[in-house]
DNA sequence: ACAATAACTGACAAAATTGTTAGTAACAAA
DNA sequence: TTTGTTACTAACAATTTTGTCAGTTATTGT
């Protein structure tokens, strides 16, 4: 649980107020999280294929990034009903869809530079 | 710095090896970066004028961002000659340059939403 | 001689994130 | 009766990130 009385947390706020950007950075930094938002944009939508998709994840750590993506309204939960147990799908908001797009270009862009395009930079030499 | 033999690290890894999403994220995530790649992409180009746009920030921990946002080749150094102290410029490199719009991007679907755009779910009841 | 400047670094402490362990419910199949 | 299933939670430990404090370099201005 995040300090409110905290530096850290005084900082983030006063970002978050700065700019939009901040926060929704925020919202998609943290271990597993642009994985599993890929992965439900994909169809697995239950918490039994996520964890197939992610050998290495735990439960406890799953259920946790579910449940920040959840409060971001990124997802939301919806029980399927007369499944037993009472199975459970998660679902991408209209702003998890808009967010998968965004995804795949910071993905792109990564991949260009790994993939070995070159560095360079423009210096201006009259200042 | 980071242990090597820790899960952490490791979980870390399997998924920047999965795919180059997870490392493009990690690259913008850190409390200051995206708003200190946003001031240089805008003119501020030294350490004191960074220091002067993010009043909260302590010199430790702008010199730790800028050398993060400096190995991921997001941005490098440059000795500004005939200074006294010797200045140093902060450049975007053509990586951090073609960052910028990516993150405006995030900005504003964060900014759609928290300005009051609907949450909405398409929910697909026959399966 | 002393303060001011730009741009740092090292050592450490505080806080946040990530991972681990053990356990839950309610029903079904063996 | 024991095991298996789905989808979790609480309590805690390990690790990482963020912040703090004190000090450095080399030169110029007073």
């Amino acid at each position: 649980m995040r300090k409110k009385e905290s530096t850290d947390y005084a900082n983030e706020q006063s970002l978050f107020q700065l700019c939009e950007r901040n926060s929704a950075i925020s919202m998609i930094s943290g271990r597993w999280k642009g994985q599993i938002v890929y992965y439900i944009s994909q169809g697995n939508d239950r918490f039994h294929l996520l964890k197939q998709k992610l050998p290495d994840i735990s439960e406890t750590v799953l259920s946790r990034q579910l449940k920040e993506l959840e409060s971001h309204a990124i997802l939301v939960k919806r029980e399927i009903p007369n499944t037993v147990p009472t199975g459970i799908r998660y679902i991408l908001t209209n702003k998890g869809i808009d967010l998968v797009p965004i995804l795949d270009t910071l993905c792109n862009w990564g991949k260009l530079y790994a993939d070995g395009k070159k560095i360079t930079v423009y210096e201006d030499k009259q200042v």
